[in-house]
DNA sequence: TCCATATTGTCAGTATGCTGTCAATCTCAA
DNA sequence: TTGAGATTGACAGCATACTGACAATATGGA
């Protein structure tokens, strides 16, 4: 049974291992909202910007990333997106001209009234499995790790980054 | 305080979703990962690829793909980049002409064996924010979710797959 | 004022992930 | 044995995600 090679990593080491539940879940979660989704054409990303847009129209593509803790490169490809789709529109400004002001259309502000009965039932759903203590003790804990890795990933998550637009011209 | 527009979503409303918060945790997961491992040139994703044939040599893609709960468009990418920095072979088989078995090389243990302490550092990293009873709690509330909805995924896990190829000569 | 520096949106490149399709191949029942 | 149906690997197309770079623009100090 003893052997002379490094003890070898196995399967069951991979399935507990906290980073693959993640990406399990991740995928999971993905694939719920899809389903419960897919009358809206709206992907999780898109709606998170929707919803940002939403509660901070005038807001730039770069504090956007910061709100939703979003890759700015990626968060180009989703604007476009929501764009075309004609749910936002996006107006530059006088005060500086690199920037993008995004605004929500009226069928932008249609479709997030009309998905959120589903988005509310894809994240029932996730949990759904579990008794209802463990959902308030699984939810807890996550949020707490999310806030305190915060830093640990490229893009840490800025809530505050979102009001920093109503400063300069008020 | 009341009003007869639909109640609208706030972004305290996504940053509570599990979804979200699911979504977040893969992405600082991520980051962690590849932070403590840059110097071995494999993702997270490769990494797991690499100990399922590890684990099983000789699998076939499609097997694989049940193993790690992969989708098997994305897995022929990964196999590809595998075999290109030559951690695995692709042998095809008599037997059946239509698959491809899979091998780790030298090499490619080698890696394995180089990676993992970097992995479990990364790994551990992850939960180093909670207390160790919370972490406990968390991983066993997440592998028991992980587990109920395996079936919600496009591509469940089936770790009895793996063992299929071996029944079929011998 | 002018210039070093920073910021903004964009782009190219790489790597997951998913849907859907296809040709080659295998299997099994009629 | 043969032909319908399943399986396998491959591919095209879309949508995140990240790295690194870039031109246009803004800003603040010398």
């Amino acid at each position: 049974m003893p052997s002379s090679k490094p003890t070898s990593v196995t399967m069951d080491a991979v399935y507990a291992a906290p980073g693959y539940l993640f990406r399990r879940m991740q995928q999971i979660a993905v694939a719920l909202f899809v389903e419960e989704c897919k009358a809206f054409d709206l992907t999780p990303v898109q709606y998170a910007a929707l919803v940002a847009i939403s509660t901070h129209p005038g807001i730039d593509a770069t504090r956007l990333s910061a709100v939703i803790a979003f890759d700015r490169s990626t968060l180009g490809n989703v604007i476009e997106r929501l764009e075309a789709k004609e749910f936002i529109t996006r107006k530059p400004t006088l005060e500086d001209r690199r920037v993008k002001l995004l605004y929500l259309t009226k069928a932008g502000a249609a479709a997030l009234d009309n998905i959120m009965p589903s988005v509310e039932k894809a994240q029932a759903r996730m949990l759904q499995p579990l008794k209802p203590a463990d959902r308030k003790t699984l939810l807890a804990l996550l949020t707490q790790l999310v806030d305190l890795n915060n830093e640990a990933s490229r893009v840490p998550l800025r809530a505050e980054d979102a009001l920093e637009h109503l400063g300069k011209s008020g």
